[in-house]
DNA sequence: CGGGCCATGTAAGCGGTTACATGATTTC
DNA sequence: GAAATCATGTAACCGCTTACATGGCCCG
């Protein structure tokens, strides 16, 4: 299981609670790892028992107290040891892609608004990542030279910002296909 | 789950056993859906309790008799509905991704070796696909024109060509940033 | 005679999703 | 007064992974 160490990295680049993480994988870290609250709250309250990490209650004004974790020392153990073990490449679970193969047996002309729906969303996500870029890594306001983890964090985004990419341009080519179905389905 | 919907597509492309779903599982579905063969039979077993699927028990000689399935009227129904419901846009899980973020707190230069293992791994992966692009879809001996079910095949397989092109460009962007942090770590 | 292929399964465990639950403060 | 934000949880379910299990045939 990997989110144990996405939260892990999460922490050692700033110490934060659960809530925090919470946002984190909506923004940051989720870029290539998706996670929950409830999935976060009970995975920190198991790693806090494993004594991987280390909580300090903080009281504040006007808001709920919050949790502040940060990593202990065995959990810098534990991820440095997984830093140096191999993993698997990953393997694609691509729902749209059995979508698309199925429309051979069901009307491809169907599928066109969901594919632009999809488009869209990339769309989206590709613009957040160039501003994110901007703000964080190439614009006037941000930091010159970069440090090690601001490196390693530009480039995990540029895979981001060239995944979005491909997948625009693929979904285009998808778009083209079907409206070539439609358009002459028993012609040539 | 999606397993049940491209065991579906996967069966209506051409009825099979579980084993050779498996197989498949390993090659075209499986450029975009990974499944094991504990995991299908399971899920073939279900299936067919649901009245989804129709099996027939086939003899065979000098091998093991096998089951092959076929897709029954509910389970085209069920494969129809889903192809008329929207689906979330996917969201990537790429352990990768993590570990880089994490060699910030760690050495850096040790992952190259890593990430150098992935880059081989897609390198193979995009000539596998180039490869049956070739057989089934451009070459001399590829059928023209291609049906619509073809086609779809061929456009799910270019976006696997783009998924591994793109992922081998970025691997190296990867490289090129830890060998660029090795060579100069405090040095501007 | 070892290894790979064909063929089908069971069992345990766990990571992740979904639904449910609470409650104060701030903002429109 | 409604909705969003901050903040933390419990419970049930289920899909998926991993390990274990069997057994004949073919090829080198």
């Amino acid at each position: 299981m990997a989110l144990e160490h996405a939260i892990l990295v999460s922490l050692l680049e700033k110490p934060g609670s659960g809530y925090e993480l919470a946002r984190r994988f909506e923004r940051s870290i989720g870029y290539f790892w998706t996670a929950t609250h409830q999935q976060i709250y009970r995975v920190l309250k198991r790693m806090e028992a494993d004594g991987l990490l280390a909580v300090r209650e903080v009281p504040q004004q006007g808001r709920p107290d919050k949790k502040e974790y940060s990593v202990a020392a065995p959990g810098r153990a534990l991820l440095s040891a997984w830093l140096h073990e191999p993993i698997e490449p990953e393997s694609l679970r691509h729902d749209l892609a059995v979508k698309i193969r199925g429309a051979a047996f069901d009307d491809p002309a169907a599928l066109v608004r969901e594919v632009e729906r999809h488009r869209a969303v990339h769309g989206d996500r590709l613009a957040h990542y160039l501003a994110g870029e901007l703000r964080d890594f190439t614009g006037p306001g941000a930091p010159t030279p970069l440090d090690a983890g601001q490196e390693l964090q530009h480039v995990v985004l540029r895979g981001g910002i060239a995944y979005e990419r491909m997948t625009i341009a693929w979904l285009d080519d998808v778009l083209a296909t079907l409206h070539r179905l439609a358009g002459a389905p028993p012609a040539g």
